[in-house]
DNA sequence: ACAGAATCCGGCTTATAGACCAACTCATAT
DNA sequence: ATATGAGTTGGTCTATAAGCCGGATTCTGT
């Protein structure tokens, strides 16, 4: 569940995991996944069902008067999409017309598909390859400063 | 697991280990190694399977939204590449065209192998040189300040 | 100089990504 | 109610890339 892939994306907004995690999925019994938003840089996140069933029970039990735990609750809760997952098969996924837009992959064919570990990333190409140089993308988050409740996750 | 080896790289940008490594991997059950790039210099870094579990799940737990954790995250999980051993026992490794730029070795038919211990580094021969007269390198990230969450692990 | 081992090289085989197509569903309008 | 068309899903094919293997070449130690 490592590293860099550059994948293509279908007319469809469709694109199928690289072959070389289906291991990986088959033994830990994942048979789904989830599509959502990354709240720090425009780009998307992809959980395992079993990893965003901590992520969302801990996050949503969180309390949202906190403007920042708000935030993180609209981005990544609300924007989730559950997908069906079938790793013997093609492990094809769809990426809805908002996420894309966020991810400012609309107009591509293919799309940066990074592997670490108990998640995914996706990323459009150029801002990956900024982003990797040290560059800066004009939408990033910086210095978000965190309460107390959520040192402890990872997301 | 010690040691300066200069060795080849084929026109597939495969690699094979020195034979004298042999023992000491198939005596550890180690069959697979993962090669990724090294966050401060421009080299790779090649761990022992086992290894890299224990340096990936700590590194993958941690907490992203920190932004020296996830360029950690991104340079060492997002760019790691599994690599089995061949069944007939013989060690070759693919380096792929990404992390080959990074190291600097595009052009190169060679490269160093730095024995480590319990990992291995990959260096161009010349930035290798120049790093060990005490030279410094145009790429070189310095004085990265690790946050407390990591001061203890050793990439 | 020779023998044995290690390394290098390239062809062959197999698996996969990506594209194309067919079938089905659903919505809409007549 | 039926026909039309758009949107969605799933299957098949093929070029490409990855994995495997054997032989040629180089290296090392005696």
């Amino acid at each position: 569940m490592f590293g860099f892939n550059n994948i293509s994306i279908d007319k469809k907004s469709r694109f199928s995991f690289p072959a070389k995690y289906r291991d990986a999925f088959i033994n830990s019994n994942e048979n789904q996944i989830v599509i959502t938003k990354d709240p720090q840089y425009p780009s998307l996140k992809v959980y395992l069902g079993s990893e965003w069933d901590q992520i969302s029970t801990k996050l949503s039990s969180l309390q949202g008067l906190d403007p920042i735990v708000r935030n993180l609750q609209w981005t990544i809760l609300g924007n989730a999409s559950v997908c069906d997952f079938e790793p013997s098969g093609r492990m094809q996924v769809l990426i809805s017309a908002d996420l894309k837009k966020y991810a400012q992959i609309e107009e591509a064919n293919r799309i940066c598909l990074i592997g670490m570990g108990n998640k995914f990333e996706i990323w459009n190409q150029e801002n990956w390859e900024q982003r990797q140089t040290g560059g800066s993308l004009a939408t990033e988050i910086l210095d978000i400063v965190l309460p107390e409740s959520i040192k402890d996750m990872s997301f």
